[in-house]
DNA sequence: CCCTAGCGGTGCT
DNA sequence: AGCACCGCTAGGG
């Protein structure tokens, strides 16, 4: 059961070499991360009041931390990550990705397993696909088990990027 | 390669 | 309550 009430949040954007990310936080970390939109995307709220300075300290750390991300090198630091939006089932896949180290990848399955629910595998796939923080939780280390490569939220194109970012090279 | 059955969570009626 | 999705998996042609 979903537990949280939607809460005010502040988009900001990430402009990369890769194009431009947006930031959510809450008032308790980040919240959200959007993948550039393929269509000049202006998801991010300009007209609104300026944010406060802790969410401005979070993003420069969340700024820093993605392009890191994006030239192969694991973040140094994140700011506080608010996942509680999201049900039970979703709040323990999303943890249980934050375990899977930088350059690793664990199958669908083996997420299951690391939550004690063996059989969901498949219920996991549909958590990942709701990871409100891609790229810093890592749902993209997750491939299925016969050396597929899964599905990805944003497109397989990001997942691949990603994967190579990390040195993760593909079967097949 | 293909197909099938079984699976668990989620979001609709 | 029922039902139709799914970023799955194992097993069998």
């Amino acid at each position: 059961m979903k537990t949280n009430i939607a809460t005010p949040t502040w988009g900001m954007p990430i402009p990369t070499p890769e194009g431009e990310f947006v930031a959510r936080y809450s008032r308790t970390g980040l919240c959200g991360l959007e993948f550039p939109s393929g269509s000049k995307g202006r998801k991010r709220d300009s007209g609104s009041v300026r944010p406060p300075a802790q969410v401005r300290r979070w993003h420069a750390i969340a700024s820093a931390a993605l392009r890191l991300a994006l030239v192969g090198q694991p973040p140094k630091r994140l700011p506080p990550l608010d996942l509680f939006a999201g049900t039970e089932f979703q709040r323990r896949v999303w943890r249980a990705l934050r375990k899977i180290g930088w350059g690793r990848t664990w199958s669908y399955g083996q997420v299951a397993e690391a939550i004690r629910k063996p059989r969901a595998s498949r219920a996991v796939g549909c958590a990942c696909g709701a990871n409100p923080i891609p790229v810093f939780v890592p749902c993209h280390r997750v491939l299925a088990a016969n050396n597929g490569l899964g599905g990805f939220s944003a497109g397989l194109k990001w997942k691949r990027a990603l994967l190579e970012c990390e040195g993760i090279r593909l079967a097949g």
